[in-house]
DNA sequence: TCTGGGGTCCTAGGACCC
DNA sequence: TCTGGGGTCCTAGGACCC
């Protein structure tokens, strides 16, 4: 039996959302903005039909909001994932296997289903979703995951579904797809592709493979194997855990005190332990970084600082005093912040990191190396391995006994017009 | 005046081990 | 003067995604 791969995605997501509460805004323009309402996140068919771009700032089209009566609205994500749950559920329901790839998107394997009745069941599953929470969605059926984002993107234009299992006429398809709305290609990809002739996803599945690897990587290797109808993305079921958890913001308006830096930190590390217990599990490691505003006058500072593994234990105000110090070290009196954030990173077994692990014994080192014992006494050696952690050891020593005034470096990065 | 937030994967090169 | 080599792990940075 050919493979089968659907790309359920759901139109326009946010506004969609917001549309079922204010149903007088279907066939008007839409727009939700991002946090602070800075820019646009999301844009019904006639917002984008205006020229609003994705990450538009709202100042530069609020002339178009008055102009033609565009509804505007601040993001509200619990209310987007809470139907992103509901419809993926039952999308769950009705397949014998779906990955969740996005809050807006899911791959579904219908190999199972009989040619001829593939669309028939897409069609059902979009009127359901449709008659049972009144969103709209678009399906695209193929034989890979980037042959199905690209018939996804087809079904737009259509009556929202599209089936492409044909060789013929997939090519058809893909001599008219430009390169730079493929799966994968991005900015930069694009404009190599572009100067090397490769304007359309047709021309790509026919370039040599070898030149492809060389140019492009595994990644674009296996664009091209896709494309050519091999899978080299499987459908991957299990949701895998999270290797690193941020929580960041920009600042509506800029922050100079350390005082006001610190409390914002510390009200992200909050956050972000609240999410590291959502998933049951641990970090080995916190992460802090703050930046100024990129587009404004001087040079863009951006810093990050990596604190100490002794952070490994599930104990929020452990996290704060880990996230100050790091704070401390890269913070600049003199400089004005727009953005700060934090990591949560390498994220462990709940079992494998035990506050007492970090008590007994008086130097750092000799901490580390405990911890490393133990761990690999009851887990075995690929728990941690023995380079992470005297790398890591290695790292922390040299940065911040050695040299107490170590920070990452400062980056003068051009002034973006 | 105002310019998002949260992720993943890959590679090059250094450090270290035996 | 000659200056191993294979393997593992880490970090930093690039590229991409929604």
């Amino acid at each position: 039996m050919m493979r089968k791969i659907a790309l359920v995605d759901i139109n326009n997501f946010y506004v969609s959302c917001e549309r079922v509460f204010r149903p007088d805004l279907w066939h008007k323009p839409v727009v939700v903005l991002s946090n602070n309402d800075g820019c646009a996140i999301a844009r019904s068919n006639e917002a984008k039909a205006l020229g609003i771009k994705m990450g538009e700032p709202y100042f530069k089209f609020k002339s178009l909001v008055e102009k033609f009566n565009i509804a505007v609205f601040s993001s509200n994500y619990t209310l987007y994932q809470d139907f992103s749950t509901r419809i993926m559920s039952f999308l769950k329901s009705q397949v014998p296997q779906m990955e969740i790839y996005s809050i807006d998107e899911a791959f579904l394997n219908l190999t199972d289903i009989p040619e001829a009745q593939v669309i028939t069941f897409c069609q059902r599953l979009k009127s359901q979703v449709w008659h049972q929470l009144g969103i709209p969605i678009s399906i695209g059926v193929s034989l890979t995951k980037t042959l199905a984002k690209v018939a996804n993107n087809y079904s737009k234009k259509g009556e929202g579904v599209f089936i492409l299992m044909d060789e013929k006429e997939i090519n058809s398809f893909l001599e008219r797809f430009p390169i730079a709305d493929l799966w994968g290609i991005g900015r930069n990809h694009t404009k190599y592709l572009l100067s090397q002739g490769i304007d359309t996803a047709l021309k790509l599945k026919r370039a040599p493979p070898k030149w492809i690897r060389q140019k492009m990587s595994v990644v674009g290797e296996r664009i091209v194997s896709e494309l050519n109808g091999h899978m080299a993305h499987e459908i991957e079921e299990a949701s895998a855990s999270k290797k690193m958890i941020t929580v960041s913001r920009s600042f509506a308006k800029d922050v100079t005190s350390y005082e006001e830096l610190e409390y914002a930190v510390c009200a992200f590390i909050e956050r972000a332990v609240e999410k590291l217990r959502g998933e049951q599990r641990l970090a080995s490691q916190v992460g802090v970084f703050i930046k100024t505003n990129r587009y404004g006058e001087g040079a863009y500072y951006s810093n990050y600082h990596l604190a100490e593994l002794e952070a490994a234990c599930n104990y929020t105000p452990t996290f704060i005093t880990a996230a100050k110090r790091a704070l401390s070290k890269i913070y600049k009196p003199y400089l004005s912040y727009k953005k700060a954030g934090v990591c949560l990173l390498e994220l462990s077994n709940p079992e494998s990191f035990q506050p007492s692990f970090f008590k007994s014994s008086s130097s750092r080192q000799e901490q580390l190396m405990q911890t490393l014992d133990t761990l690999n006494k009851r887990y075995g050696k690929r728990t941690v391995s023995y380079g992470a952690i005297k790398q890591a050891a290695h790292t922390i020593t040299q940065r911040q006994f050695l040299s107490p005034h170590y920070t990452t470096e400062w980056k003068d990065l051009p002034k973006v017009k």
